[in-house]
DNA sequence: GTCTATATCGCGATAGAC
DNA sequence: GTCTATCGCGATATAGAC
């Protein structure tokens, strides 16, 4: 799984072979095709696994009652740290949805977009208490996500603007100050620092 | 090159035949391999394609001695724009970054980083004449590239959050909306509205 | 430049012995 | 469950007539 997760977010659903993936794991290919019996089976499973540590890492701004900047501030180090721990995990799951989400609409829409649904409900009971500014909470989550995730996926161009082989981890701490910031700075009422 | 550009997109570099392209595009395989001799050659003269025109649309920021708002304003409106009328040229270069740009990082070196750069550049002398807070430039271009790309790229997962089935110009108006608010709130000393 | 024909290979998937 | 063997197909790429 975790092979194959590493092939398919460095060579898409088409560039992998499963004799490549058998190999990197160290099984056999027929043993591969036992037990994930066709390839959008083991690609499936694969996504379905990404998903399961993604929402673990992401549901921390719905089932907090933290204030605002706690929560938040405590939501975008998650995402960044699932794009510092899980980098092909994310990939595989954006070279999927690039492609239209062929072979995982599905689970997106069944798992990915109550999540985020619940966390707009979060943002709109923090408008209604009168501790954030009205949003198109929709799109703030979109480019929430988009901003963390960018530095698991685009990491490689990330590096060549930063002229360095590979991100560290101070590259995720200057990041998520950024972020956090930008958030912060245009979602409360009365920015602190 | 439209077809290729579509079908790279939607599959991926090595989820589509050259036979697809060609019959989609109206020639045979074998016409098609007169003018582009390998895979790889049109793979990469699609990818210069999308770069010409990416950079058309950016250069906004470096070139205006407008004020940061205005120059910002019409970055992020450019940004969007591009997403919403090239999103096929968006995908194959996010394709082509996730699985780590094994066919293009040096035209990345090349043409992207020096462009971004110039961005900095730019936010730099903003903040040496006291019309933008300090912050760090690199970080911030990545997440304004990020959010305003996201528009194109992840389309698919948007739509599926925005219970349509496919973005409208009303769409890409809230996402410009929220995302001008948010970087405008964070870099200018003196936010208006 | 465009066509037919074909070489050569690797792919996903299956069959059946053990 | 794991192995060897193999099927059938479609892939990139080339050769050569016209």
């Amino acid at each position: 799984m975790e092979a194959a997760k590493r092939l398919f977010a460095q060579h898409g659903y088409g560039g992998v072979s499963l004799d490549t993936i058998a190999s990197e794991a160290g099984v056999s290919k027929q043993g591969l095709l036992y037990y994930f019996p066709k390839k959008v089976v083991l690609y499936r499973a694969v996504l379905q696994n990404v998903l399961d540590v993604w929402l673990d890492y992401m549901d921390v701004l719905g089932h907090r009652d933290d204030d605002p900047e706690t929560a938040l501030r405590t939501y975008i180090a998650g995402k960044l740290r699932f794009s510092r721990e899980h980098p092909h995990g994310s990939r595989v799951f954006a070279s999927e949805v690039i492609a239209g989400a062929p072979h995982f609409a599905d689970e997106i829409e069944r798992r990915v977009v109550p999540a985020l649904h619940a966390d707009e409900q979060v943002y709109r009971r923090w408008v209604e208490r009168g501790l954030c500014r009205p949003m198109d909470t929709r799109h703030l989550m979109v480019v929430l996500w988009a901003a963390t995730q960018a530095y698991a996926d685009f990491a490689s161009q990330i590096c060549l603007i930063l002229g360095k082989p590979e991100l560290e981890q101070q590259d995720f701490d200057d990041a998520e100050k950024v972020i956090v910031e930008m958030v912060l700075r245009s979602v409360l009422r009365n920015p602190g620092d």
